[in-house]
RNA sequence: GCCGACCUGGCGCAAUUGGUAGCGCAUCGCACUUGUAAUGCGAGGGUUAGGGGUUCGAGUCCCCUGGUCGGCUCCA
């Protein structure tokens, strides 16, 4: 009870709605509508750092960066079935170029436009733009994608569950004799790249098909085909495997990656899921070494799911201290007096060069309170240099608990320092 | 979306039974030049989410719209 009530106010604490206005990450003006953010510099920042390294590690790992736009004619989601069986979850059509005659009559009737909910039918269009061979599989399309849910307004929770959010989308299209070893590239890069968060502390869900329910489109040997194949992917992980019978999507089966945060809380990240439904309304198809045309396997994935929601469970995760690769301010410099401020630039200008984000608080406040500035605004390292550290060449370190290194060299704080950030540390 | 609560300067809060908005932080200016969580003084900034109504008079009462929060349901 006493700890329940302990674990709240530790909640309390870390929502990123609030975090996310104390540190000036992010907002929801009011003016845009709800469930609609925009990011502040230091919220951009650290999306954009978070961007920058899935960008770098999606294409070491062999993923295709594609782009498509933010709203399609209907016709591409009548194609897909979203609007079948979607369509309460999106926002409602924008009606172009309809024309009337005098009287008022409908002479060309509209277009309807909508936003896009999901980034896969355009990829599925991309993989159709040309005749496929099982050379060019598997095919991995990656996106950072922007998509609009309409969601009630009762679910809408600060940047977590939003209507406009980045998901980090990425489409495999896969000859079905390969899906497990793709199946297990896919968990264990994702597995990687958590990790390089900071989430370490995972298990896994296996939702699978419910029996005798007649929604699910596939054949029944390739659903049984692709679980087995979930279930030993997801069993070589060494992770922990819950079932989650009945849970799959009409069109495939799926393993989603649930993470643990500081506080015990779980959270589900990545989806790694497969779709049988897809390829075959787009009528998918590559030819085969034997000459036959045959049909890919889709696996849609997401680790961050969005980016949005990612950056908001990062938030609470570590409470609003981010490691130093993704603090927007990375160092501050708090000189004694202003007689040491040039010698800290001095410093700065070494850790800029190296692109460390990096201030000099100059401002006329006293050094009380400037560290205490700069602690409430959870900056990493202070530096701080005074008579003492200007005559050995040397700095102080604060830390953001407060404790302190006194008479650390130069060259030693910078390199610690540049250590710590490659590293992805927290410290 | 449903049920309930709430919405006062950038942020956090005050305003007796309805009587014409205050404080702290932040901001700006001046002075202070300082060894690890808040230097002092001064100034500017709100007509109380938006609209309508009741009233001699509304931040305080009623209605509508928007937004927020909690719960339900759902989800990335």
């Amino acid at each position: 009870m006493k700890a329940h009530q302990l674990q709240l106010e530790e909640a309390a604490k870390r929502d990123h709605r609030r975090l996310g206005a104390e540190l000036d990450l992010f907002s929801f003006p009011e003016e845009i509508g709800s469930g609609l953010a925009v990011f502040h510099p230091r919220g951009g920042i650290i999306r954009k750092v978070m961007e920058d390294y899935s960008r770098k590690r999606h294409e070491e790992s062999g993923y295709e960066f594609v782009y498509s736009p933010h709203v399609t004619k209907a016709n591409l989601f009548e194609t897909s079935g979203h609007l079948e069986w979607y369509a309460e979850g999106m926002f409602p059509p924008l009606k172009l170029d309809e024309e009337l005659d005098d009287d008022g009559n409908v002479k060309r009737q509209a277009q309807d436009y909508y936003l896009k909910p999901m980034n896969c039918p355009f990829h599925c269009l991309i993989y159709k733009s040309q005749a496929r061979s099982y050379r060019d599989l598997p095919l991995r399309m990656f996106e950072f994608g922007t998509v609009y849910r309409y969601e009630k307004s009762g679910v809408l929770h600060g940047i977590t569950r939003a209507r406009g959010f980045t998901q980090d989308d990425a489409h495999l299209y896969v000859a079905r004799e390969s899906i497990e070893v793709e199946l297990t590239n896919v968990l264990n890069f994702v597995l990687e790249l958590l990790r390089d968060y900071g989430l370490t502390d995972f298990y896994l869900e296996l939702s699978t098909k419910e029996e005798g329910n007649p929604k699910f489109v596939g054949d029944d040997d390739i659903w049984v085909e692709a679980t087995q194949t979930l279930e030993r992917v997801a069993t070589n992980s060494g992770l922990q495997l819950v079932p989650d019978p009945g849970g799959a999507a009409f069109y495939g089966p799926k393993i989603s990656v649930q993470a643990k945060d500081a506080i015990g809380r779980t959270w589900q990240m990545s989806t790694i899921q497969l779709d049988f439904n897809l390829p075959e309304r787009f009528d998918l198809e590559y030819t085969a070494p034997d000459g036959t045309k045959q049909r890919p396997v889709m696996i849609h994935r997401a680790l961050f799911g969005s980016i949005e929601r990612f950056f908001g469970v990062l938030t609470e995760h570590y409470a609003g201290h981010f490691p130093p690769w993704l603090a927007p301010v990375q160092v501050v410099g708090v000189p004694v007096a202003d007689e040491f401020s040039s010698y800290l630039h001095g410093i700065a200008s070494e850790l800029r060069a190296a692109g460390v984000r990096i201030q000099i608080d100059d401002s006329d406040e006293r050094m009380q309170k400037k560290i205490r500035n700069h602690t409430m605004a959870k900056v990493p390292y202070m530096l701080i240099a005074g008579a003492e550290d200007q005559s050995q060449g040397a700095v102080s370190f604060r830390f953001r608990d407060g404790t302190q290194i006194n008479g650390i060299p130069r060259s030693e704080a910078v390199a610690r320092i540049l250590k710590d950030i490659a590293e992805k540390v927290q410290v």
